[in-house]
DNA sequence: CGACAGATTGATCCGTCTCAAGCGTGGTGG
DNA sequence: CCACCACGCTTGAGACGGATCAATCTGTCG
């Protein structure tokens, strides 16, 4: 999938923790895709009622916009990205026009994915969401595992911002969660995952069976 | 931005209020215009929970996927579009880029409306979501205006499953609205906005005057 | 080994949901 | 054309979940 932009001249960039990428209203000057690290995709409410979009891992693309910013990006800890110019990207994909279809096929996941996020903060309960992010963490590559447990790059904050809670609420949460054996604290940002990672990981086998028939079809 | 397509088959369906147009889950085998009437895009949660993600009207685009459905549409009112198949919609992208291009463009403007959304449901009280949503439909052309006043399309249910709420929740932030002076109710759907449309030329300035450059840290 | 930022815990309050009745509007059939 | 009916909308009372404010604790880093 990174190959698919091998032509087109790119270069690395490193970020501290807390580092905007860019900003909302910036032009989109710049594609990206996370080499290491962890970012967030944020709205900026005005009175800095923030709302975090997606955390993004090692391998996937963002950035790629046409026309001004909607959101803001910024890195969770310290973060590697490779960059293109978005100008040499539209190019590419002028001559290439797989390129361009590869970043609909991007841009339609991504959406997905934030309208199934949109669903859970508006319908789910606290300790649901909790249950939910953490279960989405299982699948995510990208993600530091040492030993049996996660080790997360984010702090409470982000995902209290991330599931529309509280700090206060969340803490509380992922204490009901520990106590009904779903999870265990290993320190401040490790997490030990015991029960649902089954669920999650069904899910994710239908998605990779249905995007790599989907990928025959186009082909074929 | 239509004509941009007219070089391929297409052709006009009707739906029934309430009728699918896709489910999620389906194969991704058509890309759609509104050409007259609502559709709304809807995630529906296992336990009925729906959330709906967006209202479209004349001229919107959706179901540009690549893969299977992440979504669902449904018909909102009476509601005619404009269909091509994805594979010569692709096929049009291969031979003329412009059309992939505008696709991410597209693609990239709803990604960042849902953000928008997300951001609002998650942190706007109930009245202040009802104020957003209206605020929302003056700027939306393909809308019923007769005399002064909106005719929504939509009845109470769609909208408080839009933002998150209950209808009871819903109708009592109207009423709200309504002895602010925000807006005053014609019958069923009619609504008569007053104060807001500044809110939302302000915001459309501030996109356009933002030239700030993105923060490059380049190390290889 | 401190010290500080971040995380947890506690008490209370407020907003929204829930359950339950009425009401109005728009559509239907006589 | 009018009366009726049914569905959707509104209104009400009560309960509950999460937010808020405040204090304490703890992991991490110098």
């Amino acid at each position: 999938m990174g190959d698919l932009f091998s032509d087109t001249p790119s270069w690395l960039a490193t970020y501290q923790p807390g580092q905007t990428i860019f900003d909302e209203g910036d032009p989109a000057s710049h594609m990206y895709r996370v080499e290491s690290g962890c970012v967030r995709l944020q709205v900026n409410g005005v009175d800095g009622a923030r709302q975090i979009i997606s955390f993004l891992f090692r391998g996937e693309l963002f950035g790629y916009a046409v026309g001004s910013r909607q959101i803001a990006a910024e890195a969770v800890n310290e973060t590697v990205v490779r960059c293109w110019s978005v100008s040499s990207i539209l190019a590419l994909g002028t001559r290439r026009p797989e390129v361009a279809v590869e970043l609909v096929r991007v841009a339609d996941r991504q959406f997905g994915s934030v309208a199934q996020h949109l669903q859970r903060v508006a319908r789910l309960t606290a300790a649901d969401r909790v249950r939910w992010f953490f279960s989405g963490l299982v699948s995510c590559d990208g993600l530091h595992r040492r030993g049996g447990h996660l080790d997360l790059p984010m702090m409470r904050r982000d995902i209290a911002d991330y599931l529309g809670l509280t700090p206060e609420t969340l803490s509380r949460s992922i204490l009901e969660l520990e106590e009904d054996g779903f999870l265990a604290r290993k320190g401040r940002k490790g997490f030990c995952l015991h029960g649902p990672s089954l669920e999650l990981k069904v899910k994710s086998l239908d998605e990779l069976k249905i995007v790599s028939r989907e990928r025959q079809h186009v082909i074929s």
